[in-house]
RNA sequence: GGGCCACUAGCUCAAUUGGCAGAGCAUCGGACUUUUAAUCCGCCGGUUCAGGGUUCAAGUCCCUGGUGGCCCA
C-alpha cells in the first residue's frame, strides 16, 4: 500500500490518498511566477453566447482556472475549467494540443492556463480549444464527487477553499455579500455620508446591550474590549462636526453560536445630524428597496420558500399595536406590572422582578410578536427603560423615538433620534449600573468621555445600525449566517491529526506554521 | 448550558434481527476524435469519530468523550 503516482507534463507528480514525505520528493513541478489570461469564463459566455454549432472563430484567448470535469475521447478530451466567474468548456483534440497525453492526466482539481482558439463543438457547446496549456498549481487532495460536492456542514465551513469551487450558492452568497457592502458605501456616500473608523479597542463597551470581549494591553497593562458597537465612538465624531458619518465594520459580542448568530459580525452604523427617527426610516426603506432591486433584480424577492415585497413605503406599528394584533390584548406602560407579568407567564415569557413594565413589554413584543412578522415592519415606540441611548418620544411619556426593522421575522435593523441631553443621558447610564450590579451582565457601563463629547452638545440627530450579515441572508436566500460569513467561528479542529490521517504524512509536518514577528 | 439527531473509503451514500464492511464518483491501468455527471473493461482504496463495556460475534447494543446539525435557554 504505497503511494500513488502517475507522469504528468513530464514530471513525476504525487497524487491522492497516499503522497509520501515530502522530503523523498523529486524536484516540484516549474510553475511559472506569473501568468496573463485576458479572458474569463463569464466574459467568453457573453461574448459568444450566440455562435452556431461547429464554428471555429480565430480568436485566441487565454484563461486560467481549476479543471473540474474531464472527459477523455481517445484522441479527443473535453475538460471544464472554473475561474472566477463561471465554468467554460475546453476541447483538446491531439492533433492540435501541446504535450496531449499529459493533459489527459491532469486531476480534476488541478489549476491550468491555457491558450487557445474560441470555438464551438458539433452539439453547439461554446469551447476553448487548448493549444498550449500550462500547470498553474496541483491538486494533492483529490476533489470532492464532481456531482454531490461537499454536504458536511462542517467541512463546508472549515475547508471554505474547497467548498467555494463545488458549491454554487456558497460563492453566488459571498459574491452577492462584496456587492452588497460595495453598493452601499456608494449609495451612503451619494447622499453625503463620510466613512470613518473607529476604534475596536474600547476601554469602556458601550452602544449595545451585549456581553463583550476581554483583552489585555501589555505595554499599557491594560485590560481592553472588543467593540460591541461602534455607536459612541461615531456619535463623538457628528459631535466634532462630521454631520454624516457611516461604518461598516466588525463587532464582536460574547454569546452563543446559532443560525443567527456568530460572534463577530458586520454591523453598518451611520448618524446624520439635523435628522429624526423618521428621515432614518425613510433611509432604511430607501436603501433596503435599492439594494434588492440592484442585487436581484426587483423589489420583492423569495426568502426561504416565501415572497417578500420590500418596496417603499413599509409598514410603521407601535409595539403595543404589534402585541395587540398577536394575542389581542392592549398594553401599555401604564398597565399595572401585575398584568404585565401575568401576560407573561400566560405567553411562557420568562421575566424577572427588576423587569419594570417597559422591560416586560418589551419581552412581550419580542417572544410573542416579532417572530410572526414576515412583510417588513418598522416597530416603533420603545421604553425608555430598554433604551438608555434613545432620546425620549416628543409627544409620549415615558417612551423614545426608537425603532427596529423588522424583515422576515427577525430584526434587521435598530435606530433612533439620538439622545442628546448629557444630565439625561448621564441618569440612563446610572441606571444601567443599577441594572448591572443586580446581575445584567448585558448592561452599560457610565462612559465619561462620552458624555464630556455631549456637553460640547450633540446637534439632533438619527441614527442606524443594520447587520449586514442578515441583510446578506436576506437577499441572498440563506437560511444561516454562516452561509454568509466566509470562516464561522468553530470548534477548533484536531489538525495534526486530521492531517496526518488523510495524507499518510510524517507528523509535525505543516500544522505548526507560524508567522515571524 | 439543556434536549434530540448525525458521524462508515478522498467525496456522496448503502450495510436486514448483532453474523465475512459495499456501491457510485474520484484516483490508478486500458479502449475510444464532438463529450455534457460521457461511456466501457480492470485495479487500488477502511483505526466504521475516539476510548471503554456487553457478546461466540459489534458499523449495529450500552457507557464516557469529541465534532457538527436542529430545537430550546
Amino acid at each position: 500500500m504505497g503511494p500513488t503516482w502517475h507522469h504528468a507534463a513530464g514530471w513525476l507528480i504525487l497524487r491522492r490518498q497516499r503522497p509520501i514525505p515530502e522530503s523523498s520528493l523529486p524536484d516540484r513541478p516549474s510553475v511559472p511566477y506569473r501568468f496573463d489570461p485576458d479572458a474569463t469564463a463569464a466574459g467568453l459566455k457573453a461574448a459568444h453566447g450566440d455562435l452556431e454549432p461547429g464554428v471555429e472563430t480565430g480568436e485566441i484567448v487565454t484563461v486560467a482556472g481549476r479543471l473540474l470535469l474531464r472527459r477523455g475521447q481517445g484522441k479527443l478530451v473535453f475538460g471544464q475549467l472554473a475561474d472566477a466567474t463561471g465554468r467554460i468548456q475546453l476541447f483538446a483534440p491531439a492533433n492540435e494540443t501541446a504535450d496531449f497525453e499529459a493533459f489527459g492526466k491532469l486531476s480534476l482539481g488541478d489549476w491550468i492556463g491555457v491558450r487557445g482558439e474560441v470555438m464551438t463543438t458539433r452539439k453547439g457547446e461554446l469551447s476553448v480549444k487548448v493549444l498550449e496549456w500550462t500547470t498553474l498549481a496541483e491538486t494533492r487532495r483529490p476533489f470532492p464527487d464532481k456531482w454531490h460536492g461537499l454536504s458536511d456542514p462542517d467541512t463546508r465551513y472549515r475547508q471554505r477553499y474547497v467548498d467555494l469551487w463545488v458549491t454554487d450558492e456558497s460563492r453566488r452568497a459571498f459574491q452577492l455579500r462584496s456587492k452588497l457592502v460595495s453598493l452601499t458605501r456608494r449609495w451612503l456616500e451619494d447622499r453625503g455620508f463620510m466613512e470613518v473608523e473607529t476604534p475596536i479597542f474600547h476601554p469602556v463597551p458601550g452602544g449595545a446591550l451585549a456581553k463583550p470581549f476581554t483583552t489585555h494591553h501589555n505595554a499599557l497593562d491594560q485590560e481592553l474590549y472588543l467593540r460591541i458597537a461602534p455607536e459612541l465612538y461615531l456619535k463623538r465624531l457628528v459631535v466634532g462636526g462630521f454631520d454624516r458619518v457611516f461604518e461598516i465594520g466588525r463587532v464582536f459580542r460574547n454569546e452563543g453560536l446559532s443560525p443567527r448568530h456568530n460572534p463577530e459580525f458586520t454591523m453598518l452604523e451611520l448618524y446624520q445630524a439635523y435628522a429624526d427617527w423618521t428621515d432614518i426610516m425613510a433611509l432604511v426603506e430607501e436603501l433596503v428597496a435599492y439594494l434588492a432591486e440592484e442585487l436581484t433584480g426587483s423589489t420583492t424577492v423569495s426568502y426561504q420558500g416565501r415572497d417578500l415585497d420590500l418596496s417603499v413605503p413599509w409598514r410603521r406599528a407601535s409595539l403595543a399595536e404589534l402585541i395587540h394584533e398577536q394575542i389581542g390584548v392592549t398594553v401599555g406602560l401604564d398597565t399595572p406590572v401585575d398584568e404585565l407579568r401575568a401576560l407573561c407567564d400566560e405567553h411562557e415569557v420568562p421575566w424577572q422582578d427588576s423587569y419594570g413594565p417597559g422591560k416586560l413589554i418589551l419581552e412581550l413584543y419580542e417572544k410573542t410578536a416579532e417572530a410572526a412578522q414576515w412583510s417588513p415592519v418598522f416597530a416603533t415606540e420603545y421604553p425608555i427603560e430598554v433604551s438608555p441611548l434613545a432620546r425620549p418620544h416628543r409627544e409620549l411619556h415615558g417612551m423614545t423615538e426608537r425603532f427596529e426593522a423588522i424583515v422576515a421575522g427577525r430584526e434587521l435593523g435598530n435606530a433612533f433620534s439620538e439622545l442628546l441631553d448629557p444630565d439625561d443621558q448621564r441618569a440612563r447610564f446610572e441606571d444601567q449600573v443599577k441594572a448591572g450590579e443586580a446581575g445584567d451582565d448585558e448592561a452599560m457601563a457610565v462612559d465619561e468621555d462620552y458624555l464630556r463629547a455631549l456637553d460640547y452638545g450633540l446637534p439632533p440627530t438619527g441614527g442606524l445600525g443594520i447587520g449586514i450579515d442578515r441583510l446578506v441572508m436576506l437577499l441572498a436566500d440563506v437560511g444561516t449566517i454562516r452561509d454568509v460569513v466566509l470562516f464561522p467561528t468553530l470548534r477548533p479542529e484536531q489538525l495534526s491529526a486530521a492531517v496526518a490521517d488523510d495524507t499518510d504524512r510524517t507528523e509535525g509536518d505543516g500544522v505548526e506554521g507560524g508567522r515571524p514577528s
